[in-house]
DNA sequence: CGTGCCGGGTG
DNA sequence: CACCCGGCACG
């Protein structure tokens, strides 16, 4: 109803080509002037309209709504309307537009009659809509190639019959629908009915439909496997968070800005490996789903998708914030963090080895000798002391951050090594001072000397 | 040179 | 591992 009367209104005004018929002549351009219902069909349910049309040459002339129609829909393409429509009628010689006209859609001054070819023509290629599928698709690419708004606007209203126009249109809004329903892309009534039988995709793409066209090869991507399915936020969340990781980047991010690139390889990685928490942002808008590694991306995935603001975010009022929403995608805390967790755990919490080494093989008499000051006052303490130190200094840190490993293993690592070395080149232990096993107990007792003086190694019983 | 011990080798 | 030793550094 609606729809319908916004349609009719807006064909008045329309103008409208008689195909000149006749070989290459030009066509003959007049404009609607007004539109009267004819009900006769009424008892069908088929109501048709008359048009009545101020022909380029002065005279009116009254068109049946599907010869409106073809004639809007035709306009551009004379040639390919010619042979597909009329079929062998090229033949005649172009003449005046009148006559042009006059052969080829004469007949349709008098709706009764010129029913009749059309008619007949739409059967014998099948159905009505075929044909004009055609012209459809030229139109839109062509035409609109040439001169991309401008043509989506007048063209489609009344190019067929209002049923037909209808039923394209509640299909082809349907299907939008179902694969979209961003408000850009329903926006466009035009385009809807511009887009009828099954050229909507291509009408989709041209003019305005940035938006549309956006839309798609944003979304798809996010979500390989149903692009055509608007279910991107299910796929789309389950599949990041096991993508990601491989991926360096989501496929959608690649197609996104090309500064996607960039933050994708750059900072998404680094990130998730500093943190096993990924921080992605999910466009809120209905049926999109999209998820972007960064805030940039999806404010301006929003404003020029969705909002429909083909300009950098400095004419950003802000208003994408609304449709976004920050969410955290817990990837591999487990696995990494325990990987990461393995090497500097030990290393770092593990600096007493030197110590508790001690305790066992002591474990003889001069236990008690040792025990607790004995390693700070031997020969090797202080290396020892340092080590120990050093890992107070760097552990404290590294543990007060329980999440962010990555880098700072490999530097906890680094540091962790240093220690031994420093203790090594520091000294060959300068030699302990204390009393030996050897010197005690005298090389005649041997047997008494503890194990590690009998095999040459550092005393462990009078350590100093 | 006597000692303390590391680095290595062997069973 | 347990044991042994060559060999070096230190005092």
């Amino acid at each position: 109803m609606h729809t319908r009367r916004l349609v009719k209104r807006s064909v008045i005004g329309s103008r409208v080509y008689a195909p000149g018929l006749t070989g290459d002549a030009a066509p003959l351009t007049g404009v609607i002037q007004a539109v009267k219902h004819d009900n006769r069909d009424a008892s069908t349910g088929h109501r048709r309209n008359v048009y009545t049309v101020l022909m380029q040459d002065g005279s009116l002339k009254e068109y049946t709504e599907e010869e409106i129609a073809q004639m809007t829909a035709k306009a551009p393409l004379k040639s390919s309307l010619k042979s597909s429509c009329n079929g062998g009628q090229r033949d005649g010689p172009m003449q005046g537009q009148n006559g042009g006209m006059q052969r080829g859609e004469v007949p349709s001054l008098s709706p009764e009659s010129t029913e009749e070819p059309r008619v007949l023509e739409h059967k014998r290629t099948g159905r009505a809509l075929e044909p004009e599928k055609d012209h459809t698709r030229s139109v839109s690419l062509l035409e609109q190639k040439r001169k991309v708004v401008s043509s989506s606007i007048d063209v489609p209203q009344a190019r067929k019959s209002e049923e037909e126009v209808d039923m394209d249109k509640v299909t082809a809004a349907m299907v939008l629908t179902s694969l979209s329903t961003s408000p850009l892309v329903r926006s466009p009534p035009v385009k809807v009915s511009e887009g009828l039988n099954g050229s909507w995709k291509d009408g989709g793409f041209t003019p305005s439909s940035y938006s549309s066209s956006g839309y798609w090869s944003w979304s798809a991507p996010s979500d390989q496997s149903n692009p055509s399915t608007p279910s991107p936020p299910l796929s789309a969340d389950s599949f990041k968070p096991f993508r990601m990781p491989s991926l360096s980047g989501p496929p959608d991010d690649n197609i996104d800005e090309h500064d996607g690139n960039s933050l994708l390889f750059d900072e998404p990685i680094p990130r998730k490996r500093k943190n096993s928490m990924k921080v992605m942002f999910k466009c809120l808008w209905k049926n999109c789903g999209k998820v972007l590694s960064t805030a940039a991306g999806i404010q301006r995935h929003i404003r020029t998708v969705h909002l429909g603001r083909n300009c950098d975010s400095e004419c950003s009022d802000g208003e994408e914030d609304f449709y976004y929403t920050e969410i955290k995608l817990n990837t591999d805390s487990v696995a990494d963090g325990l990987s990461s967790l393995s090497p500097v755990s030990p290393s770092v919490l593990s600096p007493p080895p030197g110590l508790d080494q001690k305790q066992p093989d002591g474990t003889n008499g001069a236990k008690s000798e040792n025990s607790t000051t004995t390693p700070l006052s031997r020969s090797a303490p202080s290396a020892l002391y340092l080590v120990h130190t050093d890992h107070a200094y760097q552990a404290s840190p590294t543990h007060s951050q329980t999440q962010g490993f990555g880098e700072q293993r490999s530097q906890t690592i680094a540091v962790l090594s240093s220690p031994p070395r420093a203790a090594g080149s520091f000294s060959r232990k300068s030699r302990g001072e204390g009393k030996k096993c050897r010197k005690v107990y005298g090389m005649e007792n041997r047997d008494m000397w503890c194990t590690a003086c009998r095999w040459k190694k550092a005393c462990q019983r009078f350590v100093d």
